[in-house]
Order: structure tokens, then C-alpha cells, then sequence
DNA sequence: TTGACATAATTAGGAGCCTAACTATAATGT
DNA sequence: ACATTATAGTTAGGCTCCTAATTATGTCAA
């Protein structure tokens, strides 16, 4: 299953929602064009960061791979836990380490008393890159959010949560 | 460019955000938690859409076409602006429409007075799947979205609307 | 001890998207 | 009229992701 998110560009005008609520009654109308929205939203938010990302050479699974290991103490992870973290599979994870460590980025560390195991450890050019990335990227999302003010943000947080309870009913 | 949505599971707690704005001074942190919240849900709403499709042996690119040409007046439109309308090239289009055609659900007419052209027709086999596919939708979706009454709808319209505009910022 | 199972990482092959190049046809300007 | 440009659709090859199988190592119980 692929991670894409709605590309549709063009959202339905409420009187094609209205047309097509008259053949499926159990449209919602109000709900349909709130997660159309949402999806579009998102979508344009995460493509505006790939943007951003790609100019220093990064797509986000190889930036998250980064930010996890800023976070922990010892600047070091192994495969299964980052990939659990960024939510990827092993698999793609391997890949996303090889691409990070042909850069410099990450190194990979081998285990000695359990030799199934790698250590992933953040380098000093992969600290290097964040410390230019990461402030660059909070600069532009400041702009980015500029608009919302303090209760505009804690209503989202509150409406996101209620939306998230309702995702199971999706599936 | 891919159109891959925000994958990271682990949401940074507001401890690691603290950490992070101490370092890079630029951090606005409910900006921040904002944003990521925002593409955690909608990442997990496309993923659940996606596994609700399947269920009927579709997926989001060949189901918008499907209902854009449920929109059109005479069930057909064009590769180039289906490609368009649903937010993929015309390359990944012509594969899409491949698909769908054999599975008998849009079909290929040749236009003969420009023959470059080719009008995509949705089929009656392609109207019975959507009679199938949209009420379960909109069932699900109506669900999904119940915790949320008209005003934190209008609300979450607004905001989304706030962020939209702040888009272009981040690129 | 050793066979069954669990765990870690990788490899192999597939899907859907992309860009860029290509083929064919139509429109345009001199 | 005919070379140039624009348009429509397709093909070729690449990227990142996936699932499933594989390799290697560790654990545990009969």
C-alpha cells in the first residue's frame, strides 16, 4: 500500500456534492468537502516541505531518519527502531540508511556482542546538516502558521484529535 | 517529486520540541505540533481511504477518475484533463486509464475529427462500481466524521483555509 | 545438544508515480 | 506550400516505496 496522499486537485463544488448526495443518500455533504479539504491541505504542506527538504539534498524519510537520531541521547539507533519510528519497513529503511550513509550522514556501527545488530549513528556532518536544515525549515514554518494565532491553533488540535477517533470507521 | 505524505509515527513529545527550540531559536513549537498533528491525521485518513477502495479492488488515482467522469454531463473527458483534474501527468494517466480499461470500466473512443484525441467513457460496468463503491463510502466517511458537529466543521473549514494561504511560505 | 522458533538486516522483485523523450497530428506564419 | 511550433498521447527508464523470501544469528525447551 502506497503512503500518497489525495492528489485530486479539483475538489467538488457543492453542486456536484448536492448532485451526487441525491444518487448516494448517504452523503454527508458537510463531511465530504471538511476531509477533501483536509486531504488537500495536507497534501499541499507536504509537498511545500519535500520543496524545502530537496533544497539541501533531503526527501523526508531520509530527514526523520536524521531528526530521530538528533533526539536520542547517544545520537544513535538501529534499523528495526527507526524504521518502526518513520514508519517505513525494514526493508525501505535499509535503503533510506544506505542513501544517508553513501552521504556521510550516518554511519553504520556493528554490534559485537549481538552480531545480528547495527547501530546507526548521527555523524558530525549529519549534525552538521541539520543545524542548517532545521532552521531553515522553522523559518518557513513560522511564516507558514503565521496566520493562525494561539486559539486557532489549540481549536485544530482539538478538531484533529476528534477526526483521528473517527479514522477506524474508515477502514 | 512524490507525493508521500508524513510517515513519522512518533510525533515529537513536547519535551524533544523544548529541546529542539533550545537549539534552534527559530522553532515556534505550536506551530510546529500543529503542523505535524495536521499531517498525521490527514496521512492516516488517505491510508484508511486507501484500505476502504481496496476493498473494491480500487485505489485513489483510478477511483478519482471514476468519479470525475461520473461528474461530466456525458460520462467522458479527456486524458490530458482527467490528468490534470486528478493531479498526475498525462504519463501516469495513460497508465491509469490502461488499467481501468481493462478491468472494463472506462473505455477508449478515437476521435475522429482529431486524431490525436481520445475520449475516455465511463462504461456501465464503470457506473455499477461506482453504485457499489460511493454509498460504502460515503457511509464510512459519515462515521468517520460524526464526533465533529456544523460548527467545528466551519471552524476546521477555516482554519484549513488560514493554512492553505501560508503555503507558498514553505516551498 | 540440538531442533524449533524468534529476531535483525538484507535482497529480489513488483507497483505507482515521476521526468524526459518520442510519435503522430493539427495549427500557424511567412 | 511548407517549415515551424503546439498539442495529445504514449513509451522508456528511474525513484521510493512495498511484500515476501533469504541469510545470519540468538534463544529456549525437550
Amino acid at each position: 500500500m502506497y503512503l500518497i496522499m489525495l492528489q485530486l486537485r479539483d475538489l467538488p463544488t457543492p453542486e456536484v456534492l448536492e448532485k451526487f448526495a441525491e444518487r448516494y443518500p448517504d452523503a454527508d455533504v458537510t463531511a465530504i468537502a471538511s476531509f477533501l479539504h483536509l486531504l488537500r491541505v495536507a497534501t499541499d504542506l507536504s509537498l511545500a516541505l519535500d520543496a524545502c527538504l530537496s533544497k539541501h539534498d533531503l526527501l523526508q524519510g531520509r530527514w526523520w531518519i536524521l531528526i530521530l537520531l538528533m533526539r536520542e541521547e547517544q545520537l544513535c539507533s538501529t534499523p528495526s527502531l527507526l524504521a518502526e519510528k518513520v514508519g517505513v519497513t525494514r526493508a525501505t529503511m535499509t535503503g533510506l540508511i544506505d542513501s544517508l550513509e553513501q552521504s556521510g550522514l550516518v554511519q553504520r556501527v556493528f554490534d559485537k556482542a549481538d552480531r545480528r545488530r547495527v547501530m546507526i549513528k548521527l555523524t558530525e556532518a549529519g549534525q552538521a546538516k541539520l543545524d542548517v536544515v532545521m532552521p531553515d525549515y522553522y523559518r518557513r514554518l513560522r511564516q507558514c502558521m503565521q496566520g493562525l494565532n494561539e486559539s486557532s491553533r489549540a481549536q485544530l488540535q482539538n478538531i484533529l484529535g476528534l477526526i483521528h477517533l473517527g479514522v477506524p470507521a474508515l477502514i
